[in-house]
DNA sequence: CGTTTTCTTGACAGGGATCAACACTAGTGG
DNA sequence: CCACTAGTGTTGATCCCTGTCAAGAAAACG
């Protein structure tokens, strides 16, 4: 429970009370293999699902074979924010890495929250966030050239990652393959190869087996429309001043 | 109040003790020009805005003048599912037709809610409904071509405005002008123009004065992938499936 | 009615897709 | 430990979908 938490602690100020109380409903750890389903068959559908360590994807195929990666959960995220959305779009949600998660019973957590003005308002920071991500995503889809969707996709990952601790200094493993990287934005994967060396050749990244390295954050953020501050990132104190639940 | 109410009954199976209660809560009905911003200045930002009639949308401009609409709100719908979700993403909220609209206090809301489980799982039903609207919409701008991504929008618009009974049998009015369609589907809308002569000289659909009319219904659905399910839009029954709060 | 917005059309350029090899890496099993 | 295999990354050639620019036609509007 250490990622979620460092997230919610830095992201939404979630006290230390709140903190308790999430690792005290957690359920066991579990592990998946990378390219499983996540919900498999023996868990309990009403649960929400917390990502610990690893990166999974919520993707969504069409008849004709392409594939859209929708979300990207890195760790520390919540499936589904709130988990109170029905067993629904739950499927197609998949490991790219292994992934270890926890799971949490919503009836239990939304018991707390309700119990807890502060973890609730982190519960829906969360909410906030995830969908401006996938906002922000929409907006790449519709209105960013390649090489702008892959360097806003880099920028975003790195100030995710940072919340939870995973970025040191000028880089973070970044697992996904081309194609992967393809289905996420929209691209054919022989494009995100040459939109890959375009970054590279402008000195703005590079990336060399499965570790990305960002060599000038400023112009990579400049060139791609990058702004963080959809991802409500600089937290708490932030996240104190709606505390009118 | 109607729109919404008939959303809400025929898409959640809110009771009628919910409808009373929406009503109830619900402020003075308030108007915007077309081509206005919804959220003005002398709004109480903790407010719940509900489209009553008219269209509205809300966008996103990025740095070099491209414009992107995240989603189209249409009479019913509601902005920031739930209300909950701070003063944030609210700018950039703007009516695309003359719009009626209405505004429902949080804090009342919430407590209303809190107390009628029957109205707080119709709420959580938008929610659900609103933010899969934006993933298909997502799909859409990653992997469905120009023609495909109009022919899903109005396969939409069609299932979204027969729930508050504004489609007569064969068509629907579609105020969207070409270069609105464009910024909603990332295209330009030279390139709108030209894909919807394509829909046309298939038979598909016509598009005059700002009325619609949909010639072959399955054809129309089959080549844009177009699967209703994920508006849950049949609503009552199903929803009732899920009353664990 | 004139004026402005919207729609339509043409010519052209370009970003990105597709197809097809080939190199490289990593995991597998003998 | 090494060949074997499968997945991934890289490159080139080619095509076409879509964007851009520009100018008319049509429609909306006051």
């Amino acid at each position: 429970m250490d990622a979620p938490i460092l997230k919610l602690r830095r992201g939404a100020g979630l006290s230390p009370q709140g903190e308790a109380t999430l690792r005290e409903l957690a359920g066991p750890v579990r592990c998946a293999d990378a390219h499983t389903d996540l919900v498999t068959e023996g868990t309990p559908l009403r649960a929400l699902t917390v990502i610990l360590d690893g990166w999974a994807g919520v993707y969504r195929d069409l008849a004709n074979g392409r594939r859209q990666i929708v979300s990207i959960l890195l760790p520390g995220d919540l499936t589904e924010p709130f988990g109170i959305l029905p067993a629904f779009a739950a499927r197609s949600l998949s490991a790219l890495t292994p992934v270890m998660f926890t799971q949490i019973p919503c009836a239990r957590l939304r018991a707390a929250a309700s119990l807890q003005p502060d973890l609730e308002r982190a519960l829906w920071w969360d909410l906030l966030v995830s969908s401006a991500i996938e906002r922000e995503h929409l907006v790449s889809l519709g209105r960013r050239s390649a090489s702008e969707r892959l360097g806003h996709l880099f920028c975003e990952f790195h100030v995710r990652l940072g919340l939870v601790g995973s970025v040191d200094k000028d880089g973070f493993d970044m697992p996904l393959t081309q194609s992967e990287l393809a289905d996420l934005s929209g691209l054919s994967s022989v494009h995100v190869n040459r939109s890959l060396q375009d970054l590279r050749s402008r000195g703005l990244l590079s990336l060399q087996s499965r570790r990305l390295t960002i060599h000038d954050l400023e112009e990579l953020r400049a060139i791609s429309f990058f702004d963080p501050a959809y991802l409500h990132a600089d937290g708490a104190g932030e996240a104190r001043s709606w505390t009118h639940l």
